[in-house]
DNA sequence: CTCTATTTGTAAACTAACCGACATTTACTG
DNA sequence: CAGTAAATGTCGGTTAGTTTACAAATAGAG
């Protein structure tokens, strides 16, 4: 890979903004580059080398699966998003792929050693990354919360709204969503069964507050959502 | 405070021993001290300096209150260990606080722009930082998948097992905790209402799994919990 | 354009857990 | 040691959401 176009793929990413380009230049870090279609599955907890990814292009879903067989989904992925080992420690306990959602999806990846040497290195760096995964973890311990204390219905509301705000294309409160997910994923996300989450974005269709098809997801005026 | 008092309060914690004994009598950045009692609630999240805490003696709760006035228990802090703005950003939006369980506690704290600065001058701190916080991470990831697909019954028999690990006295398969919770407080962790947590434990106690009383909770076989 | 697999829609039976209500026990406080 | 507050025990009625089951619609492949 040229050194100009590492550069550039580190340079998206907020996290290494502070760095100069002579110095992402120096680093050269990355070491892998792939690219992958829908339903790819891309393993990274029980990889050989931890690495860290960074999504290029497209979006992907991380699945856990526990004992029992039950799958949950922990996290969407997109464009510029990092995932992988965030926490730098590899741990074999935990049971995670990634699954790729959109037609296709360019990742570019790094040995978490290679990292974690870079971190040192860069004091500054360090401390970006560090709240980039304290943020995080902040995002679990939310989920976690309307989990308890929220009903199926405002955790979709939640998740919808959350939805828009990241990626919709805003028209004054008009709001339009691309929607690369199944109603199962939608399911899985807010921790509802399938039949709940259809059920419940048919009610808010007939309510005129969202329309959904395959394609997009149209939400009429977010505020009254 | 004396130095040599700093420098063992810091010393005690895992995330400080790749410091020297000099380097952290150096820094010298612990800017508070204090006890509290049984009951006693200690702000962190709307405090007017953001600070980190370091916990000396006896345990603590942490809890968030939502808008709808829902109480959850987000973590159980023990001795040890570290709490507050971990993510090392003040965030007005969450509504955290600590309650004091045991009949006395003693807390120290460190200003939170004292320790990045800590972080920023010592990088190898900052990676074990980083990854003392990746480890929370995983934990409330674990907390989810827990309470997304198991019952309330295994949710208790899973923090029953895990709080006899991290401070059971272990004589071969028999544990005894030390017990500072109540029932309430129990089912707040688990996610469950006081009445099923008193009946499960009732329930465990009929198959003599666990004997259980406000002091002491005996688990007579590890193994077959 | 047809065939097939995936996705979405719908309904009824079932259940884990919540909630309210109240009794009983334990621990602390003056 | 009496009085009070907190913690624990117990019981049904209620319910949100699951599960099973099947039908209909849609998309993608050949």
């Amino acid at each position: 890979m040229y050194e100009e176009l590492k550069y550039w793929y580190l340079r998206d990413h907020k996290l290494f903004w502070t760095l100069s380009m002579s110095q992402i230049k120096q680093l050269c870090i990355i070491t892998g580059f792939k690219k992958a279609n829908k339903g790819d599955v891309i393993y990274f907890s029980t990889s050989d080398v931890p690495r860290i990814f960074l999504l290029k292009k497209g979006n992907l879903k991380i699945v856990s699966v526990d004992e029992d067989g039950n799958e949950t989904i922990k996290e969407i992925i997109q464009k510029g998003d990092l995932f992988g080992e965030l926490s730098l420690e590899s741990d074999s306990e935990v049971n995670e792929y990634a699954k790729v959602l959109t037609s296709e999806v360019s990742i570019c990846s790094f040995l978490m050693s290679d990292f974690e040497d870079l971190l040192v290195k860069n004091p500054n760096l360090a401390l970006s990354y560090t709240k980039f995964v304290g943020l995080k973890m902040k995002r679990f311990k939310n989920n976690y919360s309307n989990l308890v204390s929220k009903d199926a219905k405002s955790r979709l509301v939640t998740f919808i709204k959350e939805w828009a705000k990241k990626e919709g294309k805003f028209e004054g409160n008009k709001v339009t969503i691309e929607n690369y997910l199944t109603q199962t994923d939608i399911a899985q996300i807010i921790c509802t069964s399938r039949q709940t989450a259809t059920l419940l974005l048919n009610e808010l269709e007939e309510k005129n507050l969202i329309y959904y098809n395959r394609k997009e997801i149209i939400i009429d005026d977010i505020q009254k959502l």
